[in-house]
DNA sequence: TCGCCCTCCTC
DNA sequence: CCATGTGAGGGCGA
């Protein structure tokens, strides 16, 4: 059987909701931040819109690079606000779960979708399904959106991001080698700068000489699981299914603090307000985690963590910050440096809902 | 298994 | 003082 896979990528998300929220903005730059709150203008940039980075703005750049390049540009820097974007995030992804047979939501703004029985594994009829899902998209949200047809996951995300914005790529299975081949290694799901220059080392610069080299040697660079991986989507080879939810395994908070500072006392109470809500979260969804990690990001950027395991899951704010504080300390007199931004995660976590009703008959 | 670190992903 | 925030996965030593 031959696989139909999708992976739709809303284009410049952020920003371009902020451009339908906003018409006026989009003869202008747009520029959506994250402040830091440490000065008037510390932070990073997280999304632009194309004019934007025609001036060269891209995301993670600071925002005072990139009001560098675009003063005297009538350009509008926007504080990112998740909760704005969120609503237009659910009416995209049901949209196209109407369309599909399976939906797997990967990010606020991207999904890997499956239509082999839906397009009777016919990938002429998948042309025309991704079409309906744009223009659907387009009338109901005003958003465009770029979609990637192949016969794996690896090979849909690869082409998604091909054609953009706007962009629809389809790579009928009998296509996928020449396809892929000539791409840098660096396109596939799972390598950045490290492993593409480890790669790199051994002579491996593109997909198709990936896709052909000794699994012993990529296995010996990159560790089993990723090798694997790895040879396999570079042979279009990769079988992971489309599933549905993923349910979540861990979340976290993680703050800048208004100054650095080596006391964990006060690094503590610029963080409780995180771990509270972090709290709050854990109750609304009826977790209590089993492991506590505090993460400390150093001056020098560098990042340190210490952890805890309990044998009774812990859910309770109060618990919570105590223990917070606690590895906030150790963590503190370990590093001998200040801390610049900290953290916390809570990980392992154990399903209580009904848990109270439960214990009554305990 | 635990604790810690590294790498990567998205915007 | 330019350098955010969230989550996943895996390697490795003890």
């Amino acid at each position: 059987m031959v696989r139909v896979v999708g992976h739709i990528d809303v284009d410049y998300f952020f920003a371009q909701v902020e451009e339908v929220l906003n018409p006026a903005l989009k003869t202008k730059p747009v520029v959506v931040c994250v402040y830091s709150g440490r000065s008037q203008s510390s932070g990073v940039v997280s999304t632009a819109n194309y004019l934007a980075r025609s001036f060269g703005v891209s995301s993670g750049m600071s925002i005072s690079a990139a009001q560098k390049r675009l003063s005297g540009k009538d350009a509008e820097f926007i504080p990112m606000k998740q909760e704005k974007y969120k609503p237009f995030s659910e009416r995209v992804m049901q949209i196209v779960r109407e369309h599909v047979d399976a939906l797997e939501q990967t990010g606020i703004d991207e999904a890997f979708f499956d239509i082999t029985r839906f397009c009777n594994e016919d990938y002429g009829s998948a042309r025309i399904t991704a079409v309906g899902i744009k223009n659907r998209i387009r009338q109901a949200e005003g958003l465009t959106v770029s979609i990637g047809i192949g016969k794996t996951k690896s090979v849909a995300k690869i082409a998604s991001a091909f054609t953009k914005p706007d962009g629809l790529t389809i790579i009928e299975p009998s296509k996928t080698v020449d396809f892929l081949g000539p791409l840098p290694v660096a396109k596939l799901y799972g390598v950045g700068p490290k492993t593409a220059s480890l790669l790199e080392s051994i002579g491996i610069r593109t997909i198709g000489e990936l896709a052909t080299s000794n699994i012993d040697d990529i296995t010996h660079l990159l560790g089993r699981k990723l090798a694997s991986r790895l040879h396999d989507a570079a042979n279009g080879a990769d079988d992971e299914l489309v599933v549905e939810s993923q349910k979540v395994a861990q979340f976290s908070r993680i703050i800048t603090l208004k100054k650095d500072t080596s006391s964990a006392e006060e690094a503590y109470l610029e963080l409780l307000p995180a771990v509270k809500e972090l709290a709050a979260r854990m109750d609304s969804e009826g977790y209590a985690c089993r492991t506590l990690t505090v993460i400390g990001v150093l001056s020098n950027l560098s990042v340190r963590t210490k952890s805890r395991s309990f044998e009774t899951p812990i859910n309770t704010p109060l618990v919570l910050s105590e223990q917070t504080l606690v590895l906030l300390s150790a963590l503190s007199e370990s590093v001998q440096a200040e801390f610049r931004r900290v953290g916390v995660r809570v990980s392992d976590l154990v399903d209580i809902k009904g848990q109270a009703s439960l214990n009554q008959y305990l």
